[in-house]
RNA sequence: GGCGCAGUAGCCAAGUGGUAAGGCGUGGGUCUGCAACACCCUGAUUCACCGGUUCAAAUCCGGUCUGCGCCUCCA
């Protein structure tokens, strides 16, 4: 299995520091409002990293953070009237009704930044002690960052280009040594929450939670760290100085970032106007559709979010959708319960298809050619059965069916539903109408049940219906 | 100014030295009372452009054009 490292920037052979095992850390969203569809990709393209990793036998231990001290929630705090905590606990219920709509597991760990507070002084006061880190005279404390030698080693660059670079990032920090010196922890202002400190009552900085409880959950050393490609610099390029400084080891061994997300062909932000929740596309989409979407292109191109391209995502998944269904349908009503010679030849043919998705994803978890492999799938499953076909044989082929759509976390299983009275009554009135050949009555009954959403088709099988 | 990415059919998107996957859409056909589903057929003599290397290039090298990202909170 080979994964682009951002460190090396190329493809590396994924070697786990233990054997079996992955350790891997994902910076998660700061919760200040419901989370967006850019907050989501990496949500969805590590969770399928993850699933992939467990299919292949690794147990993952998979720890993805919660920033809940944050200026932006005091900002959304103050605006409501309410505690910063009641905004942050808020957000994170919400964030985890969108994860589960898109079905992204839940990590193994999902810690708090406000709860990890002790280890953070902890960390600082080591720093400090190394002399990679100092107090300043109003109680921010520094990090030194001229003294670690390898600063920008994950970003590549190098510190005279960032000082002498067109942006002025002079301007903050006045008692820095250098200013390039980053905070770790920085004094209260009047009505923010605050923690005692040995400098001040303050808060964190922005970047010493995530190397305290990637420590804290997985040890000093973790294989995979992961995040959006806007994180590399400054965030990740930190945690790396506090880490490596603080422990005396490398932090993480792969670095993986995902390609951003833009809609309309531009940068997603608030003053465009082109800015989506989650929980917006859900009013209008399964969440499927959106994860579908996300997984249908490399996960570290850029990629493009349209309303012309959720309906063609849409229309791609639910021919997945109808090739499962088919399935199903088919072999409840099989009258044959074993392969037949032919049926066990054509049934060790569809081994290429996994074997084309494995090979897909093993090549830094090339998704897009994982799908491919599952539409190939699809179309050999619609090709080869019909009426004759024996259970054991549509059974199978579902199965590899859920098994791959399952590493991408595409859910086939439809809840069974059932459907009122009425509705029930209006389809068999149908059903009779049409053995009359009364196909205007039958079309009107369509008609009416497709104004309440509900779509009919008429198959070998007998009348399906769904949802529309 | 520094660092980096991308340009493949109407659209999306793989492929990174051996002669262009897959999906959506379009058009035609089979099936069906019709529709939908499904299946078959339909698509790039060509991969932004110009040179070069090679028996062989979308893939490597050089240049040009275009679009984009990071360097500042940001997934």
């Amino acid at each position: 299995m080979k994964v682009y490292n951002t460190l090396s920037r190329q493809k590396e052979e994924f070697v786990p520091l233990e054997e079996g095992k992955v350790k891997m850390y994902v910076c998660g969203p700061t919760v200040y409002n419901f989370i967006h569809i850019g907050n989501a990709r990496p949500m969805i393209v590590f969770d399928t990293v993850r699933r992939y990793m467990e299919y292949k036998g690794y147990d993952v231990n998979f720890v993805s953070n919660f920033t809940d001290v944050d200026d932006k929630i005091i900002k959304k705090a103050i605006e409501e009237g309410v505690s910063a905590q009641e905004i942050s606990q808020r957000y994170i219920a919400e964030c985890k009704k969108d994860m589960e709509g898109m079905n992204v597991k839940p990590a193994t760990t999902h810690p708090l930044a406000t709860e990890e507070i002790d280890g953070m002084l902890e960390m600082i006061s080591a720093l400090i002690e190394k002399g990679y880190a100092y107090p300043a005279a109003d109680g921010t404390v520094y990090y030194r960052t001229r003294k670690f030698k390898e600063y920008g080693k994950l970003s590549h660059k190098n510190l005279d280009d960032l000082q002498a670079g067109h942006r002025d990032i002079q301007v903050t920090g006045e008692d820095k040594e250098d200013s390039l010196d980053f905070v770790l922890w920085k004094p209260k202002k009047e009505g923010e929450p605050y923690w005692e400190s040995p400098w001040c009552q303050g808060r964190p900085g922005w970047h010493i939670e995530c190397s305290v409880m990637s420590r804290k959950y997985l040890g000093e050393e973790i294989d995979i760290h992961a995040g959006g490609e806007d994180l590399i610099f400054p965030h990740h390029e930190n945690e790396i100085a506090q880490s490596e400084a603080c422990n005396g080891k490398a932090f993480a061994k792969y670095w993986l970032h995902n390609g951003f997300l833009n809609i309309d062909n531009r940068k997603m932000s608030k003053s465009l106007g082109n800015f989506f929740t989650v929980r917006e596309i859900s009013e209008k989409y399964d969440l499927q559709v959106l994860r579908f979407f996300m997984l249908s292109a490399h996960y570290r191109s850029p990629l493009n979010f349209s309303a012309e391209l959720m309906e063609a995502a849409k229309n791609g998944l639910d021919r997945i959708r109808n090739g499962a269904e088919n399935l199903k349908y088919l072999s409840k009503n099989s009258k044959s319960g074993h392969m037949s010679g032919q049926e066990q030849a054509l049934w060790q043919q569809s081994q290429e298809f996994v074997e084309k998705f494995e090979c897909a994803m093993d090549d830094d978890f090339n998704t897009a050619d994982g799908i491919s492999a599952l539409f190939e799938l699809v179309r050999f499953a619609n090709t080869h059965t019909g009426e004759g076909a024996s259970r054991e044989f549509l059974e199978n082929l579902y199965g590899r069916l859920e098994l791959l759509c399952g590493i991408l976390g595409i859910i086939l299983e439809q809840k069974e539903e059932i459907l009122d009275e009425e509705i029930e009554g209006l389809i068999a009135e149908r059903q009779a109408a049409r053995k009359e050949k009364n196909f205007a009555r039958a079309d009107e009954i369509r008609n009416i049940l497709l104004e309440q959403g509900i779509i009919l088709e008429d198959t070998r099988e007998g009348v399906k219906w769904k949802r529309a």
